[in-house]
RNA sequence: GGGCGAUUAGCUCAGAUUGGUUAGAGUGCUUGCUUGACAUGCAAGAGGUCAGCCGUUCAAGUCGGCUAUCGCCCA
């Protein structure tokens, strides 16, 4: 074995191998319980970020060990089309050519589409790969697929004949740039440090002016009306007057409307019925005009007089300027909202009427809220329901329609003769009402949401109920971000409900966003993301996953570096050193093992078998939680600490004795506990584990198929537990003695150890070996009541004596400032302590254990401080002989 | 305007379900080591008024309230 770990020389290979054993297939099997994981999938625009890394390896560690606990485990996975996203890119991609769409035409434009989605997806499965994620790849599903795509198609029919899904004519999102509606959950909205301006409008006739605040002068051109509260006396005169928009010279209706803000700008606010929801509303309760005065481009229109053709922006630079130029702009003030932006592509979002489809979204939620009250689907953290119920219960109709031309076009076909619509799984035959038979498809799509929503059960066949719709739904965890808990999490619950009768998962784990050290969300727009497959290049996949689990608290957002990657891939060289050894020694030796069944034979076996129980016990109950990041630390915390530098330190004296027995016994107890270590980092770290695990004596053919360890109660030993806590505490010591007293690494140093019973010794003769392999001693003297040498260092642990007698090193004034030191900070504590023992109520009140420990533990700090005190005085007595 | 979260070592964070240990880890820092697996390493050390205030309790980093600062979501 190489003398440092090389993730490349191994990755491939093992991935190769589990390919080829089809291991990560979930087949059909009555005998075993299914466990179900649906990829959320990853847009076909790009790569994938760090983000995704997170979410991917996230599923991989539950799948993998689900699987090692003997389900039928599936991770299915899969891509989403992405309407407006891929779109985009591809657009983009053509201008750089200077071509538009419109140059190719729908087909050809759709064609090219499908050409960028075959090689992102590729890519992305590719990284998915190298990331080691154990999915059945037969399974893998598009959100345009055949059979998701009929999904789409009965699911927007089902709630078109149940009323849920209607035409009409609304305020919606626009984004000038996609050219196409959004809904409200695809607006981001931002908080912007705009302007407020305050503009006079005359009154017909020239009598005076009356003032409106808006913040968005130029859409004064498609006003209707003026309004106020009907409360707001201010206004009462002018009350069906006429005022003239300036520059255009309309008149428009002064009007009374109860929405109305009396507390914002002047108390007056111009109507724009085409251009705000708010004005829109108040439009049809007053029955005013619509004027459009900036297209689908954001552009002005013809309505807009000489601002004709200008950018909305445009306009406003010159229409600002116009007014100041007439004197009629009043004031403009600072002013703070939250403007909408396109969450594709950031522009600023425009309210814009137009025809659109809708879902009505009220009786789907009220189901959805249900289920997760009843606590039939539980949220990890438990926070995120608040966020969920605050959504479900305000929510509002879904626009469903978008411009565009990559997606599931809407199953709505217009007679051309009548111009009457079907709604209709496949084209109609021909029109109910004249019988016309040549139609026209709605030259919308769908938005991207109205398939994924579908993604818990159209991924498994339906509307066939198929037999794996029957065996792997509903599914059991879903592992998403937050950030998607509205457009996708909400309506995945929705949907099952509505079209399954259950629940679509059982389980949802939300996992935090990674973030850039300036704590910005990593994305592929800002390109603020590193590239996950230079980072599996450089660290190797296995240091890339755990180290990032090592930064990722559960729930909480991740500040990512790449530096930060170092511990995972210091880790991994750590797990390979230690194997190394390991299997080195166990070649050395030419019997074969026994590691299972193994019973050990010595001090330090026997307390590696005990602790790596409560190992066990721990990760499953770590893992049964969802706390993954004390899943990683603890697995490093033990392999780290207690295997290799205890352990293993532990073992190396003995070996040296040389006694083939023993070795052969020590050689088991190494394979069994290397291999159990293994086992429980194999979710986390698949490819080196896996590697180890080929090399040891193993039977089953992968790793990924061995079983998740069970602890064994036989093996704990409480005894040895104990005796090894102190042999620690005894080793500890001695090292803290030479560090602080300089002593040079190769010179050994005798010890005593010593107590005034007997019995507080007894347990310490079979580790003598230990004590002084790591404690480098020389000459170790056990014994009641031996008194302390001359010049010699001293430590206290509990009733025992150690004592370094180091003539020639000790340096006295470093020992005096040791120990008060020690002593100080046990008085402090003492204090602490008493304080508690004299207080009448602590006493009486709290439980008897507790008071008990207190008073040991007073007990234990006074004999402790004595027996420091005593050794400062041996010291300072030495001092004057001299 | 409504809501959610965070504030613990220089930095990044654990300390959950269930209040009781001399409050931990990684990294950084200081010192010493080419120790027969590992310098991607070994050993030792320094470093914290747990944001502030008030309260509940025998007992608070942990529970409640308020304040401050930062971040996010919804309107």
């Amino acid at each position: 074995m190489e003398k440092s770990y090389n993730p490349q020389d191994i990755e491939q290979k093992w991935y190769e191998f589990w390919e080829k054993e089809s291991l990560f297939n979930a087949d059909i099997d009555k005998t075993k319980k299914p466990y179900t994981i649906l990829i959320p999938p990853p847009n076909v625009t790009g790569i994938l970020t760090v983000g995704h890394v997170l979410n991917m390896a996230l599923q991989d560690i539950i799948i993998r060990w689900k699987r090692m606990q003997g389900y039928a485990a599936l991770w299915l996975p899969g891509a989403d089309h992405a309407g407006i996203a891929t779109q985009n890119v591809v657009e983009e991609k053509l201008a750089q050519e200077g071509i538009t769409r419109h140059d190719l035409g729908r087909e050809a434009f759709v064609k090219k589409v499908w050409e960028w989605k075959e090689i992102y997806e590729e890519r992305i499965i590719s990284q998915l790969k190298a990331l080691g994620s154990s999915c059945d790849w037969r399974r893998k599903r598009f959100t345009l697929d055949e059979g998701l795509s009929r999904a789409v198609r009965q699911v927007f029919c089902k709630l078109f004949e149940k009323g849920l899904i209607y035409r009409g004519n609304y305020i919606i999102n626009y984004c000038p740039r996609c050219k196409t509606a959004l809904s409200n959950d695809e607006v981001e909205h931002i908080d912007t440090q705009g302007k407020l301006y305050y503009i006079k409008y005359p009154m017909e006739g020239k009598k005076g002016f009356l003032t409106v605040a808006t913040t968005r002068p130029e859409t004064m051109l498609g006003d209707t009306a003026l309004a106020y509260h009907p409360d707001d006396n201010r206004f009462k005169p002018y009350k069906n007057k006429k005022a003239v928009i300036p520059i255009i010279g309309r008149k428009i209706k002064i009007i009374e409307d109860e929405f109305v803000d009396r507390k914002f700008g002047t108390g007056l606010v111009k109507v724009t019925p085409a251009h705000d929801t708010n004005d829109f509303e108040i439009s049809k309760r007053h029955d005013l005009d619509i004027i459009y005065v900036i297209d689908d481009a954001g552009k002005m229109t013809g309505e807009a007089g000489k601002y004709k053709g200008m950018d909305r922006f445009e306009a406003r630079k010159v229409l600002i300027n116009d007014l100041k130029e007439m004197g009629l702009m009043e004031k403009v003030i600072k002013h703070n909202y939250a403007i909408g932006q396109c969450y594709r592509c950031d522009t600023i979002i425009e309210p814009y009427l137009s025809t659109q489809w809708f879902v009505k979204m009220k009786p789907l939620a009220e189901k959805a809220i249900d289920v997760v009250k009843r606590g039939e689907i539980a949220f990890h953290l438990p926070r995120w329901k608040k966020v969920y119920f605050h959504w479900l219960e305000n929510v509002r109709d879904w626009c469903i329609s978008r411009q565009l031309w990559w997606g599931h076009r809407i199953p709505v076909w217009y007679c051309k003769k009548c111009n009457k619509f079907i709604v209709s799984i496949e084209k109609p035959e021909k029109c109910a009402q004249c019988g016309c038979v040549d139609f026209r498809q709605d030259e919308d799509v769908l938005d991207t949401w109205f398939s994924s929503w579908l993604w818990p059960f159209s991924t498994l066949g339906w509307p066939e109920q198929t037999e794996e719709l029957d065996y792997f739904f509903p599914t059991d965890t879903l592992i998403t971000g937050w950030d998607i808990i509205f457009l996708w999490v909400a309506r995945m619950i929705m949907a099952s409900i509505e079209f399954t009768g259950t629940i679509p998962f059982k389980d949802v784990y939300f996992n935090g966003m990674v973030r850039d050290e300036n704590r910005k969300k990593l994305s592929k727009s800002l390109g603020n993301s590193p590239d996950p497959s230079a980072l599996i290049k450089q660290y190797g996949a296995d240091a890339f996953r755990i180290g990032l689990l090592f930064i990722t608290p559960e729930g909480q957002d991740v500040l990512f570096s790449t530096e930060r990657l170092d511990v995972g891939r210091n880790f991994a060289n750590k797990i390979w050193n230690a194997s190394r050894f390991v299997l080195s020694t166990i070649e050395k030796q030419s019997h074969s093992i026994k590691d299972e069944t193994v019973v050990a034979e010595t001090a330090e076996g026997k307390w590696i078998l005990s602790e790596i129980q409560k190992l066990v016990n721990d990760i499953t109950s770590f893992m049964k939680h969802y706390r993954f990041n004390d899943v990683a630390k603890t697995l490093y915390d033990f392999f780290w600490h207690e295997f290799c530098d205890w352990y293993l330190e532990m073992i190396k004296p003995i070996l040296k004795q040389n006694n083939k027995g023993t070795t052969r016994n020590i050689c088991s107890v190494m394979a069994y506990t290397l291999k159990t270590l293994m086992k429980l980092l194999h979710p986390f770290m698949p490819f080196i584990t896996e590697e180890i695990y080929q090399r040891l004596p193993h039977r089953e053919k992968s790793i990924m198929i061995s079983s998740w360890p069970k602890p064994d109660k036989e093996r704990i030993n409480k005894e040895i537990e104990n005796d090894i806590k102190r042999l620690k505490t005894i080793v500890m010591a001695l090292r803290n003695i030479r560090g602080e007293m300089s002593v040079p690494p190769r010179r050994l140093a005798p010890c005593i150890i010593t107590s005034s019973s007997a019995d507080s010794l007894k347990w310490t003769p079979k580790y003598e070996i230990y004590i002084k392999e790591l404690g480098k001693v020389d000459e170790l003297i056990i014994g009641v009541n031996i008194p302390k040498p001359p010049f010699s260092a001293s430590w206290v642990i509990e009733s025992t004596d150690i004592f370094v007698p180091l003539k020639g090193l000790i340096d006295i004034d470093v020992e005096k400032s040791r120990l008060s030191k020690e002593i100080g900070k046990l008085e402090k504590e003492t204090i602490n302590i008493d304080k508690k023992l004299s207080n009448p109520k602590f006493l009486k009140k709290a439980p008897k254990e507790v008071v008990e420990n207190t008073e040991k533990k007073k007990t234990d700090f006074i004999t402790k401080i004595e027996k420091l005190k005593r050794n400062l005085e041996t010291i300072l007595e030495v001092n004057k002989d001299e």
